[in-house]
DNA sequence: CAGTGAGCGAGCTTCCGCTTGACTT
């Protein structure tokens, strides 16, 4: 047994510390918190000035166990979790778990994990520090009751299931407002003018110049207008303008900044680039990867200079640290970086060895020098109209940082692409036209969240901690408020006016799809009645500043300022009263909007959330006998936005058109879109077809077609065994074993295998796991 | 996969922030 026990939070930290500290240490992981408040009757004690009861959970069980075993013999027992609110409340809850005397217990701190810092952190130890404990419990405590007291509200008023919370239900807020912005953006068109000019460059070539007219025109009268004028213009070039810019590298990652890139670069899901992070970490081939902090320590500055002067040269490297913008981060851990500056890749699966590279080439050139720019602007006058050309145009006088990594953005919008080179012009020099065109263009509206865009969001405002981010998407996707999903579009169309070197004019129609989305957060229904239901009854917790105002109250107990019972006080029974208040006098909530009448009945219309989801409801009134008819919204349509005709029109479906084959033939949508069932069967509507004008003429052809592809995609069935049956897939012939599908040799006839043959294919494949789709447990 | 939706009412759900494994196909 070891006289020296050191506990830090992460097992594949205390690995490393261990190299540094020889054998007269031990060091063991506490794996995170070890202790939470007990969930019965809120784990708080309100009347005895907040108390809290901790338990030890039951999957920490053994952790406690095994660290009360180590610790019992131990002379010192050092305590080194995190510097920060979080790690402060670890070390005093092992020393209240584990029972440890104040004389046992030492508390040390580094900020990064080198033996340095860690012989320095044992030569200066201290006591734990009470305040900053009681500002953790403050942050715990009322997390819990904000959302142990709404929750049960929402079960109530309005589904059972439903959670609120300081974090969660301002997430989901976001995600309305925006959904609420797009459904009310009205997109105007107007005219985007872009002229390709021939001229003669300084070697004699000829070159083509692109230049965009300085403004939209508005419509397409004008357009013709201006083409008009341009038809017998000239275009001169009226000004040349160099202007050397300087672009600054980013800093490197912090996790919320991984996870944007992750998404942006790789498209990676939020919890996906955690899970390979995570990977990467326990091999030792990364630093912590949930931190909110961009600093590098010292040493890895070094190795940083050390590799770029090397690997480019002096000019390349710029040394410099960078100032974390948040004052809410609490800087724990140093920014995410490799380890070691010197690996450019890492042995691993493909996946790690992408996002490795990205914190690579981000780190390093974060301590590369600035790219050197110039960016040219030529305007080119119209002889008879006041309108303006311009071209710009970019040169990379010096790469720098640009030689190794360039930051992405979120705009998606294509149309200003890379700015290249513009041949050397002289002013007052004569150009031809080779074609303008008026392309009509729409405004769009702003854009749904991705995950990670929404991270990048709740990090501005302060709001969630690196470790949660990723769990907090998961849990508003679990909770029905949110998914993600793909939005087909629709099309649109739209004009081009060109004038051609001949002088033509000619006008085209185009079409183009507008509205498409994949992979964006999409709220449902629900989102929307609970976020409304929240605002009205609560709207404190779901202000955007709650948990900056917050913050600054944690900070005040944790300076030692106030007590924590004043502030929880404050916050607790004013709350409480608007708790009881909305229990007692509010209606539940169903979202019922009434559309209007059904022309041909007469019966109301109207839509609400159902027990199964947002539903439409046809009434009789003057018959309160009769029962409602109801049918179940699209996927795509919202209870706060359908009409009265699209409400209508779900009640047309599932329409009988016929018969066919003795049994009836019936058309209904379903979660794959349109289908037409016969006999049991399925089969999918293209979209040539729609489902409410479809007859039973059009519906065998469909029905047919699907038989006629299926035959064509057996080749051979065995008669002994019709579990084996050689098909015509999508890659080629391939075997149908049961439930399984197998490779077949290339390098033969697919009709020559026998049943032999085949079941022993079957048995001995391997399939290949790469691609496979991971199931979903639950 | 696809259609459902009453009403009674036991016993349950839920938060945020630290950390990783232990389940099965």
């Amino acid at each position: 047994m070891s006289k020296n026990v050191v506990i830090v939070e992460s097992p594949a930290k205390a690995n490393t510390i261990e190299k540094f500290l020889g054998k007269d240490f031990l060091v063991t992981s506490s794996y995170g918190h070890i202790r939470d408040l007990e969930k019965k009757n809120m784990g708080i004690d309100i009347k005895d000035n907040f108390s809290p009861r901790y338990i030890v959970p039951e999957n920490k069980k053994s952790v406690v166990t095994e660290l009360k075993k180590l610790t019992k013999k131990a002379e010192t027992v050092w305590l080194a979790t995190d510097e920060d609110r979080e790690g402060e409340a670890i070390s005093w809850h092992l020393k209240e778990a584990l029972k440890l005397s104040d004389e046992k217990i030492k508390r040390i701190v580094f900020d990064e994990i080198t033996k340095t810092a860690i012989l320095n952190a044992v030569e200066n130890p201290r006591g734990i520090d009470y305040n900053l404990v009681e500002a953790q419990q403050s942050r715990r405590i009322l997390d819990r009751l904000v959302g142990f007291e709404v929750s049960p509200i929402l079960w109530r008023k309005i589904k059972p299931n439903l959670s609120a919370g300081r974090v969660q239900s301002v997430a989901v807020r976001l995600i309305v407002e925006r959904e609420r912005e797009i459904d009310e953006f009205k997109s105007i068109s107007r005219f985007k003018v872009t002229a390709v000019f021939d001229c003669v460059d300084c070697d004699g070539k000829n070159v083509k110049i692109k230049a965009d007219l300085n403004r939209f025109l508005s419509n397409s009268e004008e357009a013709e207008k201006f083409l008009i004028h341009c038809k017998d213009a000239e275009f001169l070039v009226a000004s040349l303008e160099k202007k050397p810019v300087k672009k600054s590298p980013a800093p490197p990652f912090t996790t919320s900044t991984l996870q944007q890139e992750a998404s942006r670069k790789l498209r990676y899901s939020v919890a996906r680039t955690m899970l390979i992070a995570q990977k990467l970490y326990e091999a030792g081939k990364i630093t912590y990867m949930r931190t909110d902090s961009v600093n590098l320590a010292e040493q890895a500055l070094d190795a940083a200079e050390k590799q770029i002067v090397n690997e480019y040269g002096k000019k390349y490297s710029h040394r410099q640290t960078y100032k974390t913008k948040s004052q809410l981060a609490q800087e724990a851990h140093e920014a995410i970086r490799p380890t070691d500056f010197s690996k450019e890749s890492v042995t691993g699966s493909r996946e790690e060895n992408a996002l490795y590279e990205l914190i690579w080439k981000r780190a390093i050139a974060s301590q590369m020098s600035d790219a050197e720019i110039e960016r040219t602007t030529v305007k080119i006058n119209v002889s008879n109209s006041d309108e303006i050309f311009v071209a710009k145009g970019e040169v990379i006088k010096f790469d720098g940082f640009l030689k190794v990594y360039l930051e992405s953005t979120d705009e998606e919008n294509g149309e200003n692409g890379e700015e290249g080179l513009l041949p050397e012009l002289k002013e007052n020099q004569k150009l031809k036209y080779d074609l303008i065109t008026a392309t009509q263009r729409f405004t769009r509206p702003p854009a749904r969240y991705t995950e990670a865009a929404l991270v990048k969001k709740l990090e501005e405002l302060g709001i969630g901690r690196p470790s949660t981010y990723a769990p907090t998407i998961s849990t508003i996707q679990k909770r029905g408020y949110v998914h993600k999903d793909e939005r087909m579009g629709k099309e649109r169309e739209y004009e081009i006016l060109s004038l051609t070197s001949d002088k033509k004019i000619d006008q085209e129609t185009k079409t183009e799809i507008t509205g498409a989305d994949k992979g964006k957060l999409i709220p449902e229904d629900m989102a929307m009645l609970v976020t409304d239901f929240l605002m009205e009854h609560f709207p404190r917790i779901m202000d955007y500043k709650f948990t900056a105002h917050i913050e600054e109250e944690l900070d005040e107990i944790a300076r030692g300022g106030i007590d924590r019972k004043v502030m929880l006080d404050e916050f607790y029974f004013p709350f409480k009263e608007k708790v009881d208040h909305t229990i007692e006098n509010t209606e539940r909530v169903s979202g019922e909007r009434i559309l209007g009448k059904d022309p041909k009945t007469g019966h109301q219309v109207s839509v609400r959330m159902a027990r199964f989801g947002p539903v439409a409801q046809l009434t009789n009134l003057n018959d309160e006998e009769s029962k409602p008819q109801y049918a179940g919204l699209r996927r795509e349509q919202k209870l706060e936005t359908i009409t009265l005709e699209e409400a209508l029109d779900l009640f047309k479906l599932p329409r009988n058109v016929g018969e066919y084959e003795n049994e009836e033939v019936v058309i209904a949508i379903g979660r794959f879109g349109p289908y037409v069932r016969h006999k049991g069967k399925f089969y999918s509507l293209k979209k040539e077809y729609d489902p409410y004008t479809v007859n039973i003429d059009e519906a065998i052809e469909v029905i047919e077609a699907k038989r006629k592809a299926d035959a064509e995609k057996t080749i051979k069935v065995f008669d002994e065994n019709p579990d084996y049956k050689i098909l015509n897939g999508r890659w080629g012939p391939y075997l149908k074993a049961g439930k399984k599908n197998v490779r077949l040799p290339k390098d033969r006839e697919p009709e020559s295998f026998t049943l032999e043959e085949c079941i022993e294919l079957a048995e001995n494949y391997v399939p290949n796991k790469g691609r496979s789709k991971k199931k979903k447990t639950k």
